[in-house]
RNA sequence: UGGGGGAUCGUCUAAUGGUAGGACGUCAGAUUCUGGUUCUGAUUGUGGGGGUUCAACUCCUCCUCCCCCAGCCA
């Protein structure tokens, strides 16, 4: 990836347009420089795509720096495969955080350090009220808090308590270190919040070093000002968190003082988008795992064969606001058909299959037609196809009583097969036992492509595969997740059951290809003519390929065939 | 009804006092050996009431609705 700035293309989102401001006062001197800090805790989804986008966008726009940061501060849940696999997207996404892969468990000595200043300042103090009592001392949204009873130890004492709280000798939850604020403050953040923890569970990274643990509110703004970060970004539930942040940084007094700044975060129509529902998913087995083709997690999107360049695309084309959203499904599906509709090889399959017979065409010989790989890229060149007596069409290809504007194949009615000849449709044969369908049909030896006939034009030109060449394929077509529309994260749809789609996924075990693609690689993503998208999955073995619908063609026949 | 945010086409998102624009979608047409792609056109919006102003999405005011916060999660 270049190191060349690109400048932030007009008009600007809000977040930018701060950004040129502070740039243009020198507020930081003129340095950008930002940060996208997950927690290790489960694994990335589109919703950390805008995230990613937008701070490592930023830091490219204005010839800044972006780091990884892993917001590690809390061991109960967080693992180091996470930690590896947030990497690996990010990476796949197509972001280079260089040497700046940052922890905030490295800081931890520095930020027990800022610790001691606030508890010598006076500004924090060590209480020892229990989890319930605190809860009681804290107010309501209406009614201001109490002070603790402990909140005027002197700083020898707190300092004392402190250490010990370090050395262990305390349970888990006797003490907490609590910043000394206001407990009659409006903002419930500011009412002397927890700064330290006691927590008896081995991190992943500093093992049982640490028996104490930051929280979020004190390591975050101290981890940006230790990292140098001048645009603190982050999502609007973080916005009542700022006056805290910027305490946090003015009471420790540390040099560089970040501003943050809350945008939106990313809703998806039908799906859902909260670590804690995607576990469920997971844990119920209502998907196969993390990286299931439905999941809206970056392993799930890439194995249902998104591309990168796609969900940067998606990113951007969703903006950067506060108003909260929720995006349709069409503008992803959009942008992966953008993306693949010029870099996707062409293939035929049958997903349906329903044979056809062409009575004039020799038993047991073959032709070879030529196809081409890609109509919008010239230079991907073509590819040989065999013809032959018996071949597979789609069973939606055929009606025996077509509706109007019908434009396939039907008794007595001509369509082309693509890249081959005209065929009629003569007859239909029924299997007595299994109700089955075969098409007798004569094909027009004069319409193949080059044959002198060959710009004869009839309605429909309909996609097929070789009876005797095709190879067997498992297709996997897939649709939302959720029946509701979004994911909604009020009290009421929390605890509600997930409103699951009973068909988000259908498995189509008998579908056939053409040839060519014996050898495609697990990744490797082809438009299956007049159907769609589809990636191979690691499913594939040598026995039989899967693939997965990535999007299906836009299908303006279907929407006819409402009405 | 404490505090903090927010409300612009169906969906996102621009316009910071000066022609409400773009994208996706939808609808129509053209092209097409993919009912794909591409092209052309159309479509629809400032939550409500007052006010300031030559001029208001924008400023003032009242109202309505939505989101977030009472973890020793992030």
């Amino acid at each position: 990836m270049s190191t060349e700035p690109l400048k932030p293309h007009s008009p600007v989102d809000f977040i930018r347009a701060t950004v040129l401001a502070d740039q243009e006062t020198q507020r930081f001197d003129q340095r950008v420089h930002t940060r996208f800090p997950p927690e290790p805790n489960g694994h990335l989804h589109i919703g950390h795509a805008k995230s990613i986008c937008l701070n490592f966008g930023i830091a490219k726009e204005f010839g800044g720096l972006c780091n990884l940061r892993l917001d590690d501060t809390n061991p109960t849940k967080e693992h180091m495969d996470y930690v590896q696999s947030i990497q690996e997207d990010v990476r796949w996404l197509g972001f280079d955080w260089g040497d700046r892969l940052y922890y905030a468990s490295d800081y931890f000595e520095s930020l027990y350090a800022f610790a001691l200043t606030l508890i010598r300042k006076g500004k924090a103090y060590v209480d020892n009220l229990t989890a319930e009592e605190l809860r009681e001392y804290r107010g309501t949204l209406t009614e201001v808090g109490k002070e603790s009873p402990h909140r005027n130890r002197s700083s020898e004492e707190n300092l004392d308590l402190f250490s010990r709280m370090r050395a262990g000798e305390f349970t888990e939850g006797a003490y907490v270190l609590r910043a000394k604020i206001d407990m009659a403050a409006p903002n419930i953040n500011m009412r002397d919040p927890a700064l330290y923890r006691i927590r008896y569970v081995t991190h992943y990274r500093t093992g049982t070093a640490w028996c104490i643990y930051p929280t979020y509110d004190f390591a975050h703004p101290l981890s940006d000002a230790l990292e140098g970060v001048t645009h603190s970004l982050c999502t609007l539930e973080f916005e009542d968190h700022r006056p805290l942040y910027d305490w946090v940084l003015r009471e420790c007094e540390v040099s560089c003082h970040s501003q943050q700044l809350e945008f939106a975060r990313l809703n998806l129509a039908h799906t859902v988008m909260s670590k804690r529902k995607l576990l469920q998913l997971v844990e119920e087995g209502q998907v196969q795992g993390w990286d299931d083709p439905r999941m809206p997690t970056i392993k799930g999107l890439q194995r249902r064969g998104y591309t990168p360049a796609a969900i940067r695309n998606f990113c951007e084309r969703v903006g950067v606001a506060k108003r909260d959203s929720v995006i349709e499904m069409g503008l992803l599906e959009h942008a992966i058909r953008e993306d693949l509709n010029h870099s996707a090889p062409r293939v035929m399959a049958v997903l349906h299959p329903l044979k056809v017979i062409i009575e004039n065409f020799p038993e047991g010989q073959a032709e070879e037609v030529e196809a081409v790989n890609n109509p919008e890229d010239a230079s991907q060149g073509t590819r040989p196809l065999m013809f032959s007596r018996e071949i597979y069409i789609e069973q939606d290809d055929f009606r025996e009583n077509p509706p109007k504007k019908f434009f396939r194949l039907s008794l007595g009615q001509e369509v082309r097969l693509r890249y081959a000849y005209i065929i009629r449709c003569n007859g239909v044969e029924k299997d007595e036992q299994t109700g089955a369908i075969t098409l007798r049909c004569t094909y027009d030896p004069d319409t193949k492509r080059g044959g002198p006939q060959a710009g004869r034009k009839v309605k429909g030109t309909v996609h097929w595969v070789s009876a005797s060449y095709a190879l067997p394929i498992e297709i996997r077509l897939y649709e939302p997740l959720l029946m509701d529309s979004s994911d909604s994260s009020d009290e009421q749809s929390q605890n509600a059951q997930l409103q699951l789609n009973p068909r988000s996924l259908e498995i189509l075990s008998s579908c056939w290809a053409e040839p060519s693609l014996r050898h495609a690689t697990v990744g490797s993503r082809f438009q299956f003519e007049r159907q769609g998208y589809f990636c191979v999955d690691p499913d594939s073995d040598d026995q039989k390929l899967v693939f997965n619908q990535t999007v299906s063609l836009r299908d303006t026949w279907a929407k006819i065939e409402k009405k």
